[in-house]
Parts: structure tokens; sequence; C-alpha cells
DNA sequence: AGCACGCCGACT
DNA sequence: GTCGGCGTGCTC
């Protein structure tokens, strides 16, 4: 083996939904573990990460191809990552490949070299240039770069235009030259955070900082604080220190929660260089910042779910914000929770790793209780904030006007009058859920999905809001002919129609996807919220998540009956979340706020319970339901869906499945299925789905194992669209 | 997932 | 006679 044309076996992992590894031969020296190399697979050519230097492979050696190219001379993941992504891809019982290459930027996966990109660098030319003292900046500038080249971005930050750089060029004192940044190293001890005051904790923002800040290896945290109550603050503190010792910090956020306020608020206070990973990033941008983290270039990082997959040079700390929201969840492909993985990141580097919430998880709650977080609470607000008023606003046999009781025309008219803002959530967008024939009784039924055409008037269009299918309104019945065709049923636009009406002297804005679609459109529509332009705010909940607004001194609910007979047994879990954050926008500041909930079950226990409990009374009785009927967190389900255009088949493929499976399993795993999906057709695909229960994960997995195994045969499986979704967090 | 191979229908 | 439809099978 030591001769130069000397062979060995590299296994590696390529992008393929395939649930297994794969062996070619490379010469020595080997890649290592974490480098990619280009390889022949089939007829085509694949990226692929090496995993590891196998003796042998389970394949005849001359079965065995060649690698063609090595493309990293140092690896790109570190072992720990590697590790942490097999884990994870047999956690979730997912193809690797397709877990590996989540965790990679969309250039490396496709094969860009693993460096910055080059830009243009001023470099010094003569080490003695002066220049006369009264060009004062040309002198900083000459001062700046001498201690290394800079780019013009950078030294315009520190005061320097380019009409300057351009005269000192001219005199060839300084050049431009295009090269690869360097690493920077931010861990100098100067002015850490900016100087400004620190705000005055609350006796338990300081216990809670100086807990976490004293625990050693890995600790998980759930810090439980109602809106307001600062625990923004307590993050900030507590990874000052971490900060300090030199290592990084990751900071998970919603992925409605990245706003330029958040990233704001975190600038602000630290003077470290910080990075942020989102959706709207280009592909240079999301590799330039994952390569930051790679070298410890970046001290902090803000991202959504995906962040969490980053690869870090000395990670000391992972923040999850809102950890409850339910976006950490990846809904498609590999399907993982990144606040789950997030917690096994913090275990494997032994590092604290704090979840912070307003309503925290059951999952979370049921954790804390059994001792594996440890639990601090806020409930107090800083300052002078009152609490806010709630109210359950009785709808039965009520005189509506567009689902606005005369009550709460009463109640919107006080303060308004007063000079206060207003919002009123409804979850549904558009004008009516559907439009009917006065004449026959027709119904604007989407041809595609088991769904009513939602009604929009502005534009005027019928629109599903499940398969996106749009369509103009008919002009009159289809079927009939009628010319009256009327909506039924209750949309933001048509609140905000019947507000106009009733309000004409105040500005009104609509908040949701609809008409915050376009680029901007959402921080122009919040800007005039705050400077006051708008008085009565209407929203899906979109208008919930992470706006502040202090004027607003009620808030309402205008339907709340359909969260408590949602066939979802989490349904009255997300309910109370939104309430909770519904009613945190009312009266934050000093002004007393109110929250308004209409509904025909003004008995309902959850309601009762929220309104008059909040929502930590209100998870507890919830959390004694859940384990009286086993349900998580008290057990661990997975759940196999399948779909295709021939529901057939899809039923098939699921009823041979558990024919196979039943007979193998433990009693103590449920098998419930198949069963169609609550809208069992949607975008022309018929839904089914399997579930299994259990109260441990190890049989759990087990049965799912077996299950994959039987559909590696299942004839009927190549003919419908399946996956495996590993603690699911809804139901079809 | 892709891509090739393979075996049946309507076109230059 | 061929182009191309998508069923089937395989990828170290």
């Amino acid at each position: 083996m030591s001769t130069p044309s000397a062979q060995a076996l590299v296994q590696v992992t390529l992008p393929v939904p395939l649930r297994r590894e794969f062996d070619y031969l490379c010469s020595l020296p080997l890649p290592e573990p974490g480098c990619r190399v280009t390889v022949p697979f089939g007829a085509r050519s694949l990226t692929a990460l090496v995993l590891s230097h196998p003796i042998e492979s389970d394949v005849a050696l001359s079965k065995l191809k060649p690698i063609t190219a090595q493309l990293d001379k140092t690896p790109i993941l570190d072992q720990a990552e590697l590790k942490l992504l097999a884990w994870a891809a047999q956690y979730y019982l997912h193809a690797p490949g397709e877990v590996y290459f989540q965790a990679l930027p969309t250039l490396l996966r496709k094969g860009e070299a693993a460096t910055y990109r080059s830009s243009s660098y001023w470099h010094l030319l003569d080490q003695q240039a002066a220049v006369s003292a009264q060009a004062v900046k040309q002198q900083q500038a000459l001062t700046l770069l001498k201690k290394g080249p800079l780019t013009s971005g950078e030294l315009q930050v520190r005061g320097i235009s380019s009409a300057i750089l351009q005269a000192l060029a001219k005199k060839q004192f300084i050049e431009k030259r295009e090269q690869i940044p360097e690493p920077k190293d931010w861990r100098a001890p100067q002015h850490l955070t900016t100087e400004e005051d620190k705000p005055q904790l609350t006796t338990e923002q300081a216990l809670a900082v100086s807990v976490i800040q004293s625990a050693h290896g890995f600790s998980p945290f759930l810090l439980e604080g109602i809106t307001g109550s600062g625990k923004t603050e307590v993050y900030l503190q507590v990874m000052e220190a971490v900060l300090e010792a030199g290592r990084q910090v990751l900071v998970l956020v919603p992925e409605i929660g990245l706003t330029p306020q958040t990233i704001a608020r975190f600038q602000q206070r630290f003077n470290l260089p910080i990075s942020t990973l989102h959706s709207a990033m280009n592909e240079r941008e999301r590799l330039d910042a994952w390569l930051s983290c790679r070298d410890g270039s970046t001290a902090i990082i803000i991202g959504t779910r995906s962040a969490l997959l980053t690869p870090f040079a000395r990670l000391g700390l992972i923040i999850i914000d809102e950890e409850h929201d339910t976006s950490f969840k990846q809904q498609e492909g590999f399907r993982y929770h990144a606040r789950d993985l997030a917690l096994l990141r913090a275990h494997q580097l032994d590092i604290p790793i704090v979840l912070g919430s307003a309503t925290p998880s059951f999952e979370s709650l049921h954790n804390a209780a059994s001792g594996k977080y440890q639990r601090l609470t806020l409930s107090q607000r800083p300052g002078t904030a009152t609490v806010a008023e709630h109210l359950l606003l009785d709808s039965r046999g009520v005189q509506m006007h567009a689902g606005i009781s005369p009550q709460l025309i009463e109640l919107l008219g006080q303060e308004l009058t007063k000079g206060n803002q207003v919002m009123l959530f409804l979850n549904r967008r558009g004008y009516a859920p559907a439009l009917l024939c006065h004449g026959c009784g027709w119904l604007a039924d989407c041809e595609r999905c088991d769904a009513h055409f939602t009604w929009h008037q502005s534009p005027s269009r019928l629109h599903c809001h499940h398969c996106d299918y749009q369509r103009p309104l008919p002009p009159s019945c289809p079927k009939c002919g009628h010319a009256q065709l009327i909506g039924t049923g209750l949309g933001t636009e048509q609140v905000e129609q019947a507000l106009t009406g009733l309000f004409p002297q105040y500005g009104i804005i609509r908040i949701d996807r609809d008409n915050t679609r376009r680029k901007g459109s959402l921080a122009q529509h919040l800007e005039g919220i705050r400077n006051g332009q708008y008085q009565i705010l209407i929203g899906t909940q979109m208008l919930a998540k992470g706006h502040h607004f202090p004027d607003v001194t009620l808030v309402a609910m205008l339907d709340a009956d359909g969260a408590l007979f949602a066939s979802d047994f989490r349904a009255t879990e997300r309910f109370a979340q939104l309430y909770i954050q519904v009613a945190g926008r009312a009266g934050r500041a000093s002004k007393p706020g109110r929250v308004i909930l209409q509904t025909h079950q003004p008995e309902h226990a959850l309601l009762q319970d929220l309104a008059n409990q909040g929502y930590q009374h209100f998870a507890h009785s919830a959390l004694q339901e859940r384990q009286a009927a086993m349900l998580p967190p008290f057990s661990f389900q997975a759940l196999f869906r399948a779909q295709a255009t021939n529901a057939k088949q899809v039923h098939t493929f699921l009823y041979e499945l558990v024919q196979q499976l039943q007979p193998q399993l433990p009693a103590t795993v449920l098998c419930l299925g198949p069963l169609s999906a609550q809208m069992e057709r949607k975008a022309g695909q018929y839904r089914y789905q399997l579930l299994l229960q259990a109260d441990n994960r190890r049989e759990l997995a087990g049965a799912c194992r077996l299950a994959l195994a039987i559909i590696d045969t299942l004839v009927s499986a190549r003919k419908v669209r399946w996956s495996l979704d590993i603690d699911p967090s809804e139901l079809w």
C-alpha cells in the first residue's frame, strides 16, 4: 500500500434520498472525514462528503469506483458536527445524505470552494508614507492601513471616504488589491459591550442571570417570562459573560422574529461581529455567514431553524427564543426540530442552553417538571406597566356587525376617543371563507382540494388557501344562473370594510399575508402604525408575533370558537399560546390594557382558565389531560404520511404496510390507521397517514425501522409519495 | 432523486 | 420506419 498508486477506501454520503452510505476507491493520502469529494454515481457526477476510511466494504471490490476529485484540503465539518448529523439521521430515520447536506450552504453542496468571496482591499505601499499635517483624514487612513489591509467599506465606517482613498492612491501611497478575507479574531478585551447603561434588572431577572451564568457544562434552562418581563435582557447579560470568555453565541429565533429590530437590539449592546442567517439571504451571503461561524470570525449568530446546523469554532451558548414556535420544526424532507437538536448539540459541546418563552411548549414544561430542565420564571414587568384586564364577550344571540358585537364596538369607540389604538385579530384572510349561490345553494369549491374557495375582494377573485389556485369571480351562478352570489363567514377584508363604515374618522390598516407580500410593505405598514397614521389595526396572527405598539390599549380576538373544537389534540395549546401572545400586545407601557375574546362558549373551561388564571394554570390542567390520554409529551409518536393522485393506491400502500407491520409489533406500540387526512384531497393529491405511538422512544424507533424495512419490499410504495415524521407536530 | 433502459402509440 | 410516453430498476 506504499506505492504511489496505492488505493484505499473512503465511505461517503451523497445528496440522495437513500438510507445508506457508499464506498469508493481513493488514492493516498485519503481526504479526511468532513472533506468533500466528487464521485461518479450511476450516470451522474455528484459532490459527496467523506465520512470514514473503512478497511473493507460490503460491496465487491470490483464494483467500487474511484473518486474523481478532492474538493477540500481540510475538513469543512469537524468530527463533532459529523457525529451530530449522524445521530440526527438515526434519530429521524432519514436518508443520511439529505441530513448531512442540509448542514451545508447550497454553494458548498454544488462544489464551490469553502472560502470567502475575494474583495478589494487597500494596501499600504510605503510604510514611511506621509502627508501634510493638514490632511487629517489622509493621515488617519494611513495610520489605519499600517495595521493591515482594509476594504473601502471597513474604512468608511471609520470615517474615511472613498475620495480620501482615491487621493492617496493617486500619490501611489496605497493600492487596491483583490484578495480573500482572512478570518477575524474579535477576542480583544476592549469594549465588548457598548458603553450605555444596562437596564436595571428586576430581582427575578438578576436571579435568572446569575443562575445561568454559574452553570457549568451542559445545563438546559427553561426561561418562562410573561410578555414584557425582559427575557431579552436576560439573554443579553448571559451572553456577555460567554462572549467575554471568547466563545460564540447562537441565537435561534422563529421565522417571523428575525426583524431588523431584533438584530439591532444585539448590535446596540455588543461591539462585536454579528451575523444573521435567514431565508431572504442570497447564496453567497449564506456561505460567507456560514464560514464566519466556522472559523470563529463572528461572535454572535442570529438565525432561524437552519442556523442550528451551522458549524462553530467556539460555540459557548445556545439561546432559543420563543421556543414553543412551530417554525422550529421543519415540515418537509428532513423533518427535524431545531430546538430538540439544539439540546443535543449543547449536550455534545457541554455548554448551557436557554429556552425562552412566555408560553412554553408542553414538551418543555414537561421536561422542566421532570427535572431535565431548570426552570426560571419572570413574572414581573420592569417599570410601571400594568396588567391587562381580560374579558370574555358572550356572542350568543347577539346581533353581530361583520362579526363584531355592539358591546365590542362600544369598547372600541371608547379607546379610540381617548386617542388610543385598538387591534383586532381574525385568523382568516380574504372577505369571506365561502361563496354560495342565493338561488340554488351552489358552493364555489376548489377543484383540486376538499375545500371551499375563499372570496377575496381586493383584488376580486376566488382563492384556494390550500393549493393557491386562483380564478375570477363568476358573474352569476355557474349551476343555475342566478345573479346573486353571497359570501358566508367572515374574513379580515370584511372586518376592515365594516370598521371603515363604523369609524370613518380613524385610520385603518389591515395586516395579513395578502397585503404584505411585497417586500418592505410589512415594515412600511408597521411604521405607519408606530407613527400614529392608523388607530385601528386588523390582522391575522401575523400581527401578533413580535411587533409591539405602545399605544395599543385594546386587543380583541373576534372568533375564539374554532380552536375549541379542532380535532388536533395540540389545537388548544396553540390557541392558548396565540391568545397570550395577542394579550401581550395590550397595554404594555404605562397605559392599562384590555384583552377581549368573543365567543359562543363563554363558560368553556379552557377560555375561563386562560382569561382568569393565565397560561401556567391552563398548561398545568391541559398537561394532566394529556397524561390521562397518554398523548405527547407523555408518549412518543411517529407518523407515516402518503399521497398520490390515486386514492386507492395510497390506501393500498398503507394498508399493506399495516398488514405486515401489525403482527410484528409489541403490544406496547399503538398503530393507528390508515387514516385519511383531515382534508383528504389537497392540490389534487389524496392523503393518508399511519400513526405509531409508544411510551418509550426505543420501541417506537424499533417499530419505525420495521416499517421502513417492509416499505422497501412493497411494490405499492413505489406508486406513492411517502414520508416518515418522527415527533410530528401536526397530524394531517 | 435522477437517469437509463425498455417496450408500446402517433408522427415526420 | 422513429420520437417519446412513463413504468421499473439501480446507483458504491
